[in-house]
DNA sequence: GACGCATCCTTACACTGATAAGATGATCGA
DNA sequence: TCGATCATCTTATCAGTGTAAGGATGCGTC
């Protein structure tokens, strides 16, 4: 209780004590630490986070029931990300949209591993034949764009076979490099020729 | 220090002290709950193994140099039951039996998540165009296929993408099963149509 | 029979996510 | 302008984790 510690300590105080965007600022450096690791998402420490903003551990909870909110909500913004490159892909129309599509989603994985790994592990679809995507989104354009391929004549088992077929490749690619089972720059290299851009794939087939 | 207490002690540890096969009992346990699980294999607790085996945490040190060491262990033992697995589908041969593989991959998947991912996080491969493959391995067996399948004409950047594009294809699903991105009742039954077994395209084209 | 060494134990440390109870300060009604 | 309210942040604490250091045990060998 000496008079210039707790003046020091109310001068710092009153700088940090309400912090303003704690929330957002909890977000963002999560993002950050996420882009900088590399790692798996789960490494990520919900401390560090809270350190690095420059507060304390539970102040983290006033704004997210748990570390597996927080985790989640990293998520969504990077779900959100994905969506709205995928979008400005699909712009370009017809099949060379949709080829670009594909290459953007690879990059994407790429370029934000950590990311990447915790929307899949933090978000479950569950798509089946039966259930229907939200218009505008990711889901929607895929489904959209093999509906008119395939014709009016198939079925939703065969539509949703087609979708889940063409997101298994890409899915899977992006998978396959960040896990270092394919060598990172050769896939990159041959991308187009993987997805079979400009060969026959990436579309599904017109007909039997 | 009371008599019949240390007694019970040292007949309790008379059993347990030396304990024999303690790796490979920590191996079991750590396979029995990763197939317990279900989750990550990060949420795989060395302490829990341990005290399920009736050890102290720190011997386990004394069979594995860190946790990464223990957790790699168990991704050799899955990656061996893989590829005994795909050996066995491999043995029909022809076009069915690459067929087959394709559907063991997935369903070895569905049946062992947690060692499932636990393979493809903790053993890096970097396949490339100019790496070879150990005769009989999986990715052996997939590459000569491809090899015979494309005909002598193709390049090793061909062959290179036709097997990225197959196994992107049947590792896409797998894991999207696991994330729950896709249905996983709805997935398994349309399995074969998925993967175009009897349609066109498990196998790469044949010729453009 | 004593030594040596692999094997296991206890203890301890620095981390993690999470809870409880108290301090702080902005905001709004009197 | 004062005082109460309430969201926000604090410190203290707990159970759990991986791992390091050093001591106990008991099997195999000279």
């Amino acid at each position: 209780m000496i008079d210039h510690l707790s003046a020091v300590k109310i001068e710092s105080s009153t700088r940090s004590y309400h912090h303003g965007g704690l929330r957002q600022a909890v977000i963002d450096e999560g993002l950050r630490l996420l882009d900088a690791n590399q790692k798996e998402p789960d490494a990520l420490s919900l401390r560090q986070i809270a350190r690095n903003v420059g507060v304390s551990a539970p102040a983290v909870y006033h704004h997210f029931p748990d570390k597996q909110a927080l985790l989640k909500s990293l998520a969504d913004y990077g779900m959100q990300m994905l969506a709205e490159q995928q979008a400005e892909a699909a712009k370009i129309g017809g099949e060379t949209g949709f080829a670009e599509m594909g290459r953007t989603y690879v990059r994407f994985a790429i370029a934000n591993p950590g990311l990447f790994r915790l929307i899949f592990s933090h978000m479950p679809m569950r798509i089946s034949p039966s259930t229907s995507a939200l218009k505008g989104s990711p889901e929607w354009m895929l489904r959209d764009y093999i509906k008119r391929t395939l014709g009016p004549t198939a079925t939703a088992r065969e539509q949703f076979a087609a979708v889940v077929r063409v997101w298994s490749l890409i899915h899977g690619l992006s998978m396959l490099i960040l896990d270092e089972q394919v060598d990172h720059q050769s896939a990159e290299e041959l991308l187009d020729e993987i997805l079979e851009v400009g060969g026959l794939r990436l579309k599904v087939r017109t007909q039997t």
